[in-house]
DNA sequence: CCATAAAAAATAATCTTTCTCTCTTAATAT
DNA sequence: ATATTAAGAGAGAAAGATTATTTTTTATGG
């Protein structure tokens, strides 16, 4: 918890036990996971804490840096504490999401820059497919 | 309006003023609206039709597969009838969304699929940027 | 034309996210 | 340690987007 406790105050935020707890869970999974989720795996050992706190403290960390935010396609949002853009492939069986390696685009930038006049400053890469179990499952 | 009628026929569709009014007007726009603006655009020559209707069609459209959904990142879903995939760049000023040559990615699918186990059936790539409007904007 | 199955309209409901207001607490300097 | 204060948390309402439900209307094949 040491370093989160540093990341938040490097960036002149006030440690709460609720960020701490939000901030080390998004570090510590990889299952990218909705406000939802966040607030329904953390709120039995934070009693107290309702769902607007999560997003609001998401907001907060996502506009620090310290989060970035994921639109897949659903109706929600995911959240992921590797701010790296990185590519993300999404199982259409199960729904969920993962990392994929970012080498995978890594001139795709100049590419884009090339061909378009706009100032490009991100990109956000998502695939769909399945996942190995999943196409197990399909078929039996 | 007859291609749009035998396109709704070849699906199995009825015909009905509100679903060639909606799919025309996706055909012949490219600014990739929003349930919300295709409701505004047309309920002035379609005062019954409801913002429910509209969205309606367009599930039914997308399942057909005449339309495609875009997530760009923003609380809600824009559409498009050029159902092939392709790029979009999205400006940060004004919002705007344009599509890119499809070519920027041809051989990127192959890529994923060497990296990854998942059975990949589609991708969606967003950019994001200024337009030229918007950085000439920026710098007054 | 008519029957009927599909679609539209109207409205309610749901789901996600944001806002507002009040209370509490962390951080800092005494 | 304690007081100060400014930021954050909590609660609940509200807003915005989308979906569901029920009734009415309409397109289409016979």
């Amino acid at each position: 918890m040491e370093e989160i406790t540093a990341l938040l105050k490097q960036r002149g935020l006030k440690v709460t036990p609720q960020r701490l707890a939000i901030l080390n869970f998004l570090m510590h999974t990889n299952e990218h996971p909705t406000a939802e989720t966040i607030y329904k795996k953390l709120v039995s050992d934070f009693p107290t804490m309702s769902l607007a706190t999560v997003y609001k403290t998401l907001e907060v960390l996502k506009n620090t840096g310290l989060i970035q935010e994921l639109n897949v396609g659903e109706g929600s949002f995911r959240y992921d504490a590797k701010t790296t853009p990185h590519p993300h492939i999404v199982c259409l069986g199960c729904g969920k999401v993962e990392d994929l390696d970012e080498s995978i685009f890594k001139d795709l930038l100049e590419e884009v820059k090339k061909h378009t006049d706009y100032k490009v400053v991100g990109q956000k890469l998502y695939f769909y497919g399945y996942c190995p179990a999943c196409q197990k499952k399909m078929n039996n």
